[in-house]
DNA sequence: CCGGTTCTGGTCCGAACGTTCCACAAACCG
DNA sequence: CGGTTTGTGGAACGTTCGGACCAGAACCGG
């Protein structure tokens, strides 16, 4: 009953991660997230409680996307493990790349805030910890099912191998900030599997 | 000629370095600045230009003991190449668990400035650069000096390896600021030498 | 077609922002 | 010791910030 909603909550939620992700969350006015969104204040208040509030929302949208994504190729059994996790690395790579390629890039969302945000907000802070426990919990299955198979190097502990992993795609997001181009993101990745090999 | 000054402008600049790097550019305030400084503001404008003139001076400070610190890790002849590329992997990573053990900890300041500050400030992004090519060159030639003695793997390609040990300290600062404690950061660390062995 | 409920556009708020300005304090030079 | 130069304290600038508020528009069930 009332009047009903003028715009796709979702759409919005995207067009503010869109934003936040390009400018950060302190770099990020309420007057830019109405422009990007189309919305009045008031819609975005009325809505999202604040803006934090709003980041939170935005945060949690890119992490379903991006972690899904992941654990879906780190989950595909008709591979060996090695070689989930080399097509998982070759798909960071290939994403940092293509960020980079347009426009100056904003890297990874997640990065970005691990790396700002995170440290002034708990909140945020808690939703980027339980990613990163479900990241590294789909990591840890795939070293495990490569050390099976024996793709992966028996001395590779799952625990230690899948941090040194989540560590290597914070790398080479942050190396495709830094102005390292598609081959150069390529060949960090190719070099990062050789530590894992039987 | 004239009044001297009250303070020691280094002195005060590292004061600021450790507000931006705890802050951040747009998280910090002038106010921040004085309280941080001991100065007034008219002593802060009339001293460095504006907010990001004092910003680049502390980044430039930090980059130079920072970058200082590896390149002589790296220049040390007296060890195999592979060593000194270990060692100043364990350095990162111990000061990655230092840095995260006191507070909620910051992470590294040339880290969180690439992902978020050097995207809009052309300023920054040109000092993060040129220092980037100097940490570049120096593990270049560390890992030359590694396939001449046989430490590290003849396939490894020089250009391509620094990229992959600039990342790889992405990584760790990056895994640092996620919750990863000192045996994990170290692991991260080991692990990512063994794609470098003979 | 009307009462109730929700959404929307616009305005307004106090606080904080980066920066400027000015009156005065403090030192050096002659 | 007077004049010049430079640094300092603090107030003030206009702007922007995140957020609150309210009058009216849009739709609902009856």
């Amino acid at each position: 009953m009332g009047r009903p909603r003028g715009f796709d909550e979702e759409q919005v939620v995207r067009a503010a991660r869109d934003v936040f992700w390009e400018k950060g969350f302190d770099g990020t006015s309420t007057a830019d997230l109405c422009a990007a969104t189309g919305l009045n204040r008031s819609s975005l208040y009325n809505t999202f409680r604040s803006k934090e509030h709003l980041f939170l929302r935005s945060l949690a949208a890119y992490i379903t996307v991006s972690t899904n994504s992941m654990v879906e190729t780190l989950d595909d059994d008709r591979r060996e493990g090695l070689d989930r996790i080399r097509a998982l690395l070759s798909e960071i790579a290939d994403d940092a790349a293509r960020t980079r390629e347009q426009g100056p890039g904003s890297g990874c969302f997640v990065v970005n805030t691990t790396t700002s945000t995170a440290a002034h907000d708990p909140a945020v802070a808690r939703m980027l910890d339980a990613d990163r426990d479900r990241r590294l919990a789909a990591l840890r299955t795939a070293v495990l099912a490569g050390r099976a198979d024996g793709s992966v190097h028996p001395d590779r502990d799952p625990e230690a191998t899948a941090w040194y992993i989540v560590s290597v795609i914070s790398g080479i997001r942050v190396a495709g900030q830094s102005g390292a181009g598609r081959t150069v993101l390529e060949s960090i990745a190719r070099t990062a599997i050789e530590a894992l090999r039987a």
